[in-house]
DNA sequence: ACCGTTCCTGTTAGCGTTATCGGGAAAGGG
DNA sequence: CCCTTTCCCGATAACGCTAACAGGAACGGT
């Protein structure tokens, strides 16, 4: 009974390891490895005796230990741009959700600039602390570079990247939802749509674009040309302006929430009426948007789908398999009060 | 030149080790390992050797081995409700920054239930894979009862928590940020101010309803039954309703952007003018509340000096010193259009 | 020439866990 | 009753790294 601690809880010195559990339990260390990681390998018995010596002396294993050995951590790697901003936030959060179930814990790199170099950088601090796998959430063109120089013994999925990448990739169909939303415009009569777009360089911003323009060809409508903004409600408040000055303008398809924010306060300025004036349609579904004024239409992201299927590509990935390479979560309208039939001059 | 590699970058059979490196160096691992930690115990010219064997091999050292033996992982544990949530995304977001700049690396523990069970448990779960510290992101009452529960051999400091709990805190002053609020309306004429705060179990709904009552008492002006909402867009519009329904209410103090958007919505549909009518205050300064309706004026949170903070703090009580104990950053109000001088009638 | 320092490098011994092999007891089959 | 199989458990040897000590060379001062 001499052991590390004697049984009435008083702090140990030092924390117990394998060893001073087998010696109280009296068995070997080998027995209770087995009790811990295949319990139906001991006989009941023993198995309980081994319990409740771990329980006695509050004994948790050494992760580094069973990791050098193991050659696995049990730490999966994030590498994301910005957290702070809705999509990639939500999209980390139900990485981590998913990821705990299956006994996952995750460390993150947020990323402040956008580019190979940073990119590599976040895998490496990740890898260096041996993960076992990385979810790369870098939703810009510029991150496709950095797909493709990985180290080629890391398993790595990424989320919203553009296509021909040599890594599965898990997203939401940002082409869909724009068609969804331009069509939903059409649909109340606007003679065409214009759009607002994000950032050139944005990977959703594109597959938006393209959902949107492919639309209006389709139709055979005018094809205005995009206005691109940077995601702000500031740029979106200025770049609303223009739109709003032309007379022309009835239905407005914006590239997120929070510049159609912006939209909707320049319409107002101007002395535009939404929706009798002009229609707007945002991107995201943020949980504001059904009480902006007014409440917003808007294409509605499942990031926890998008997440959980970025987990199971990676799980695959790091067992060994080569399968599927890309899923496509589908969009959802959610027809509010932004946008209605134009009013015949 | 029989190693692992030959000097072609061609893919290795096996990760390189340090006594690989060695081996090609021709010195022993003890060397390869100074000049990884302690670089100028090491002869310039033997360094050089080393290091290029290093590239040349693509040595990456293994973090499990050498946690092993130094007893340190390089890694701090976060854990936190809700990341989806401005403040803490955003305090995260600081906190990983603030760490990087260390050489420390974030693992994540996100909490869907705020209870004592479930901060242990996540702070179990970061502790079973040695983080060297833990900062707790939980601004709950409930959680005060997790933080006095710990491991004590672990450090840990929390980010928003109540008074009286054993461990150190850095946080916004939530008490001052609703004086100033208040005082910013007092001083534009109105007769007193509502308030519409958080829910009754959230630390800052409680600072911030203190620091509201605390002028109003100063200053002899009567206390309106404070509101709860749960900070969220729709309770806002809900319980702004009633505050619209009510003619002598002039100015509201909101707990948060969120629920001040609700508020604006109600009032405008109850055909009150905001400055005109009312004026609304709210707290967060979240990206989009400049582009509100009207624009709103509200109390900015600096959760990057807060990351700061709990990361130093962390750094303290990881080095074993029982320093300063709390750190309250000071917010700033931000003036916009939402509020204004009564219009007497 | 000698001795004490300083500088540089190597040897040894773990850190705490699991893989692997092997052996004894118990169970099953003839 | 013997032989095979199954079930449990233990001894040993890694895993890749660094702490601690030790020793040789070079250097300075006397």
């Amino acid at each position: 009974m001499a052991t590390a601690s004697d049984g009435g809880g008083r702090p140990r010195s030092r924390p117990a390891v394998l060893g001073d559990v087998a010696a109280l339990a009296g068995v070997s260390a080998m027995t209770v490895s087995r009790v811990l990681n295949t319990p139906d390998r001991v006989r009941a018995e023993t198995r309980a005796r081994v319990l409740a010596a771990v329980r006695e002396l509050d004994y948790w294993p050494n992760s580094a230990a069973r990791q050098l050995v193991t050659g696995r951590s049990g730490v999966l790697g994030v590498v994301s741009i910005d957290t702070t901003l809705y999509g990639p936030a939500s999209t980390l959060y139900c990485i981590e959700q998913t990821a705990r179930l299956s006994g996952y814990t995750v460390s993150i790199a947020s990323l402040s600039a956008l580019n190979r170099r940073s990119i590599e950088e976040g895998v490496h601090r990740l890898r260096s602390q041996s993960v076992d796998g990385v979810i790369i959430v870098a939703p810009h063109e510029s991150a496709a570079d950095g797909l493709r120089h990985l180290p080629p013994d890391l398993p790595v999925v990424a989320v919203d990247a553009g296509e021909h990448i040599p890594v599965p990739v898990a997203m939401v169909d940002q082409r869909a939802g724009a068609v969804r939303a331009t069509r939903h415009l059409l649909s109340l009569g606007h003679e065409t749509v214009w759009h607002l777009g994000g950032p050139a360089d944005w990977i959703d911003a594109s597959g938006r674009i393209e959902g949107w323009k492919s639309v209006l060809e389709a139709e055979g409508r005018p094809v205005p040309e995009p206005l691109r903004g940077d995601w702000s409600p500031r740029s979106g408040h200025q770049l609303g302006r223009r739109l709003a000055a032309d007379p022309s303008v009835t239905a407005v398809f914006v590239g997120n929430d929070q510049m159609a924010l912006g939209v909707l306060r320049a319409m107002r300025e101007a002395g535009r009426r939404v929706p009798e004036d002009v229609s707007v349609v945002g991107f995201d579904d943020v949980p504001e948007s059904a009480y902006f004024w007014p409440p917003l239409t808007t294409v509605r992201q499942d990031f926890r789908e998008v997440g959980r299927h970025a987990f199971h590509l990676l799980l695959n990935r790091m067992a060994g398999e080569d399968g599927e390479t890309r899923r496509l979560v589908e969009p959802d309208l959610v027809v509010r009060e932004s946008t209605g039939s134009p009013k015949r001059a």
